[in-house]
RNA sequence: CGGGAAGUAGCACAAUUUGGUAGUGCACUUGGUUUGGGACCAAGGGGUCGCAGGUUCAAAUCCUGUCUUCCCGACCA
């Protein structure tokens, strides 16, 4: 097995490998704005990819897409206290129209709660207008001091759904809800492993009753927060005065939610698949399933090339071939960097024997298929490939969550060993805050489905809550 | 935002110390030979040395500022 030229193993340097695999397998380039990425064709192929199946369960549960302004005017902005505390350190303004000074200043949005809400206080004013349940897929900007391609960036690519509900109940399973159509799709189609759960107060969105968060492992240990759901209560629309005529002809305020997801999914994708040759995607994500190299310039593997092409086509299953001018082995590279699921190779070795070989990127074993039915395995191959995928990943993350009774117990696991711990907290901040002061460790959620039996691992008194804790990207 | 490192062709680097015609490998173009794990021959194209000032007869080279990237920390839904 020859080594993959310039790609750093992941297990020599994470950082290095993962900048090296995101720009070799095309999915991003810089600018020269930092912390603003150019999302390549293959990139921007995938982020369509999850734009397509996320937004088809979206319709399926009723919401519709709109377009919001970019700009919040600053009064605005300012009109819910925590909000704007929590994002005013990283707004990006706008002071000047042309060579004008502007009167008074436009921030870029950072998240579009406060011009949802605007717009809503003009469009709900009877309970008929509830629920008010809608999506936009926008760019949003926060000014990152830290950029690293898809992880942390300042013009961020995403999906923002705000709803309205009449009840407190129909709001939080709303929130619920679509923590759950995300959960699926990181678990089904992307094939990460997530943990689900409830932010602490510390942790939460600025301006929610509750945050939900789906978190995942990446293969070095580090949590990466891959989507969030809050459930906001009446914050904003009090803060907002956005009040309905109920059926019983009384004045009442409406309550609220809000969920997205971004292109960060990428990076997970790649820090939870990805192998030392390169990007390997799950197939009910990857845009081009198969990549058909032929080999040689021979006329019956033109024939049996043509002949795999139409039949992929008619079992649509996408794919490319790969017909350059380079030498095989180039390109068994090339396509391993960029992580099709599967490779067809057509060689006249095989054709004598009426095979061609095909090559799982995951597992990247060579196997030969009749020539005549080889296209009729790949929708099996693709699934067991999917399967196999999410259960190594499980494995592996399931490997490195460690369980902490006592901080002597905690400090060892953190110091020593990459991933998640577990362990039970008191629920005071001061405890959160030692963690994160000595060990760069924060809370991703709290599980809600297991006893809590032991004290609080970091000051010994009674717990109340049970939670992970783990670096995060 | 603090500490460190780096920016010279698409990529990786040399030339900078000691100022004096900008180079090598890969990639790219054309033609040919090739093709089962990153091919070969031949002929070509491509650079205001990150950007802006300054010093000098002369700046990739010295000085100042600035931008970008990477690492560590702080910050961070």
């Amino acid at each position: 097995m020859s080594e993959v030229k310039d790609i750093t193993s992941r297990d020599v340097d994470f950082a290095k490998w993962y900048t090296d695999v995101v720009k070799k397998a095309g999915l991003v380039d810089y600018s020269s704005v930092k912390g603003s990425m150019i999302i390549c064709p293959y990139g921007y192929a995938i982020w369509e990819e999850m734009q397509k199946q996320l937004d088809q369960k979206f319709k399926e549960t009723g919401h519709e897409n709109v377009q919001m302004p970019m700009f919040i005017p600053e009064s605005l902005l300012n009109v819910e206290k925590e909000h704007v505390e929590g994002f005013a350190p990283e707004v990006a303004w706008v002071t000047y129209g042309g060579s004008e000074k502007l009167d008074e200043r436009l921030c870029v949005r950072p998240t579009s709660e406060v011009l949802f809400c605007d717009y809503y206080k003009k469009i709900i004013k009877s309970y008929r207008d509830l629920p008010k349940l809608y999506n936009q897929w926008c760019t949003i900007v926060r000014w990152e001091k830290t950029t690293r391609p898809f992880l942390r960036s300042r013009e961020i690519l995403w999906q923002e759904g705000h709803t309205m509900h009449a009840t407190e109940e129909e709001a939080i399973n709303e929130a619920l809800k679509m923590l759950h159509i995300y959960e699926d799709f990181q678990r089904n189609v992307l094939a990460i492993p997530v943990l689900v759960g409830k932010k602490t107060e510390k942790e939460k969105f600025a301006g929610a009753v509750a945050s939900y968060s789906l978190e995942a492992m990446m293969y070095d240990g580090v949590a990466l927060q891959n989507g969030t759901s809050h459930y906001f209560g009446q914050g904003f629309a009090k803060a907002f005065g956005i009040q309905y005529l109920d059926q019983d002809n009384k004045l009442k305020t409406p309550y609220q939610t809000s969920w997205g997801v971004t292109t960060r999914m990428i990076g997970a994708l790649i820090m939870v698949h990805g192998d030392d040759r390169g990007l390997v995607l799950p197939p009910r994500i990857a845009p081009t399933k198969v990549v058909v190299i032929p080999i040689g310039d021979d006329e019956k593997v033109r024939e049996a090339t043509k002949k795999i092409a139409s039949q992929l086509k008619d079992a649509d299953i996408t794919y490319l071939i790969d017909e350059s001018n380079k030498t095989p082995g180039f390109k068994f590279a090339e396509a391993e960097v960029k992580g099709y699921p599967i490779r067809i190779e057509i060689g006249k070795r095989d054709l004598e024997n009426n095979e061609i070989t095909l090559v799982r990127r995951d597992i990247l074993e060579k196997m030969k298929y009749p020539l005549e039915n080889a296209v009729k395995e790949i929708p099996t191959l693709l699934e067991n490939m999917q399967t196999d995928m999410y259960e190594k990943a499980l494995t592996r993350r399931n490997s490195m969550i460690y369980e902490a009774n006592t901080w002597e117990e905690f400090s060892d696991i953190a110091k020593n060993k990459p991933g998640f711990i577990k362990a039970n907290w008191c629920g005071d901040e001061a405890c959160e805050n030692k963690v994160k002061d000595e060990f760069s460790m924060k809370s991703r959620c709290l599980i809600d489905d297991e006893e809590i039996d032991t004290p609080c691992v970091v000051c010994g008194k009674k717990a109340q809550y049970r939670l992970y804790f783990g670096k995060q990207y």
